[in-house]
RNA sequence: GGCGCAUUAGUCUAGUUGGCCUAGGACGCCGCCCUCUCAAGGCGGAGAUCGCGGGUUCGAAUCCCGCAUGCGCUACCA
């Protein structure tokens, strides 16, 4: 069997590490498997989806590497890909349905059934819908019907109960009389999800349904649809959610947990899918570092755990240097140049620039954890330096403009202006002070990078060329 | 209120059919080494009576029952 599966966001934001997480394991298992993965717009909401959010999810999958073998902007045989425009689809089925006797018309008001909920909250009853309008004579439905009364259309739930095998959680069944009459079409004629879901997984061939924790509940209904639709359900499988630290879902207040978030921090997308595919899934009990095809070749749903998975930007963090270690010079300046390039200190086409932050890479590998963290190490090689107010009290102590003088004195004599003659120089230099080598270089080190910390000295000067270092130690001097 | 799902260290998890688990790996944390700062790296360490209470069994994290807690659904949202 060729497998179809499908990730189907809402367009009422941006993608969110849960969301990507979802599409991570539908594609795995559709490039696992040889099968399709197909991406669909659930935009039947018109009033909270927008535009830009369908942009800005397709932006973030492509960026994790999540192509799309149907779907918005490369077609398919089940075109269109977004639920709007594909009305006439749900009418069909709404109607297939109403004929056969398997949904009836609703003419009760909205307002009024909230009003029931309310009650039957308060008095301890199960809120779910009387069924009022189904014991209406057919008399009187025509006539309300005639009369231009708009109404819904609900599904008339059969006896009986729906056990399926969730393919993360084993058999679960639900009992049918627990489940209300729920609105296929809405008054203004519209279709509700859980009618636009079964009619497009069904007309899009979909066999595995792998979605969120949340949708469980939802899932005997879909199962009944499929049934009295007289077809088939595809499997299901339902992810564990992914929660903050305080055991609750991930929301807004837990930062900011957009894909598009982490990109601009600087996380790799090959980080990012290592570790999402993690949360919640293992190979064995000790590999962690992963890469896509060991992924693809391993990812099954068998191995999905089934309780919730707490985000860890810790670990997030640490996969990522791993990341970036495992990353060639020429790769990691390429990737690093953007955003230096985004926070001002070069221009985009600076061939220049370029090479001198290739040559500082190797520098650079090891201290960072995500891209961004490449610019406050590197910035001193391309902009002046304004000497930080905490390095300010490393150049009060009272052998820094000693150091520096000398420093000075010595790098100005030297032959050759590379690393190993720049250390051997100041080596000697700290001898003849006195000085134990933290004592003699942190003053240099603040005088040329403006900071306490940075890359290893003798190389960042060699980088930045004798003249600009002697500038920098003498401009030192004169601020003490 | 009803229904469903989940419960191994701070965190991700291993633990497929009960014994090889004196519960394994990783992040984080602590210490030491290396060292021009910061990292990286090496070595070592603390941390889980497997949510609680019963039961089945020679033997249970693993099976059964109950309870608790958390989460989800219970919309003319998706």
């Amino acid at each position: 069997m060729v497998v179809r599966l499908r990730f189907a966001p809402s367009p009422t934001g941006y993608l969110h590490v849960g969301g990507a997480r979802t599409a991570l394991y539908n594609w795995l298992l559709a490039r696992r498997h040889q099968g399709s993965f197909i991406l669909r717009i659930e935009d039947t909401d018109i009033s909270r989806s927008t535009e830009e959010a369908i942009q800005a999810i397709m932006e973030d999958l492509r960026w994790l590497g999540l192509d799309w073998d149907e779907g918005p902007e490369v077609g398919g045989r089940h075109f269109p890909y977004r639920q709007t425009g594909r009305y006439a689809l749900y009418r069909d089925a709404a109607m297939r349905l109403l004929r056969d006797g398997k949904a009836y018309p609703c003419f009760c008001e909205p307002e009024e059934l909230a009003e029931r909920r309310r009650e039957a909250l308060k008095e301890g009853r199960s809120p779910m819908y009387d069924r009022r309008c189904l014991s209406l004579s057919e008399a009187e439905r025509e006539a309300r019907i005639r009369s231009g009364i708009p109404y819904a259309l609900r599904f008339l739930v059969p006896e009986g109960e729906v056990t399926f095998t969730d393919l993360v959680r084993g058999e679960i069944t639900f009992r049918n009389r627990d489940i209300e009459d729920f609105v296929l079409l809405r008054s203004d004629g519209s279709a509700t999800y859980n009618l636009a879901v079964v009619v497009d997984d069904l007309d899009m061939e979909i066999t595995h349904v792998v979605r969120g924790d949340d949708h469980l509940s939802n899932t005997p209904k879909q199962i009944l649809l499929y049934r009295a639709l007289g077809a088939e359900p595809p499997a299901f499988a339902h992810l564990p959610m992914i929660v903050a630290r305080d055991g609750r879902p991930l929301s807004k207040r837990h930062g900011d947990v957009s894909v598009g978030s982490f990109r601009e921090k600087g996380y790799l997308p090959e980080a990012m899918v290592n570790f999402l595919a993690l949360l919640g899934w293992s190979l064995d009990d000790s590999t962690t570092i992963m890469d896509r095809r060991t992924l693809i070749e391993n990812f099954s749903l068998e191995r999905v755990s089934s309780k919730p998975a707490v985000w860890d930007e810790d670990k997030l963090l640490w996969m990522n240097s791993q990341y970036i270690m495992a990353l060639g010079d020429r790769e990691l300046a390429e990737r690093v140049f953007p955003f230096l390039v985004r926070a001002g200190l070069v221009k985009d086409d600076d061939q220049k620039a370029f090479e001198v932050l290739l040559k500082a890479t190797p520098l650079l590998r090891e201290r960072i954890k995500v891209l961004g963290d490449a610019v406050h190490l590197v910035r001193f090689l391309f902009q002046e330096v304004d000497i930080e107010d905490d390095a300010r009290t490393v150049l009060e102590d009272e052998v820094s403009e000693r150091v520096l003088r000398e420093a000075g004195k010595g790098l100005l004599e030297l032959k050759e202006f590379t690393a190993p003659h720049i250390e051997t120089t100041l080596r000697e230099m700290a001898e003849r002070l006195g000085l134990k080598p933290r004592q003699a270089f942190q003053p240099i080190r603040v005088a040329i990078t403006g900071r306490k910390v940075s890359p290893p000295l003798f190389e960042s000067m060699e980088l930045l060329g004798r003249e600009r270092c002697l500038q920098r130690i003498a401009r030192a001097m004169e601020s003490l």
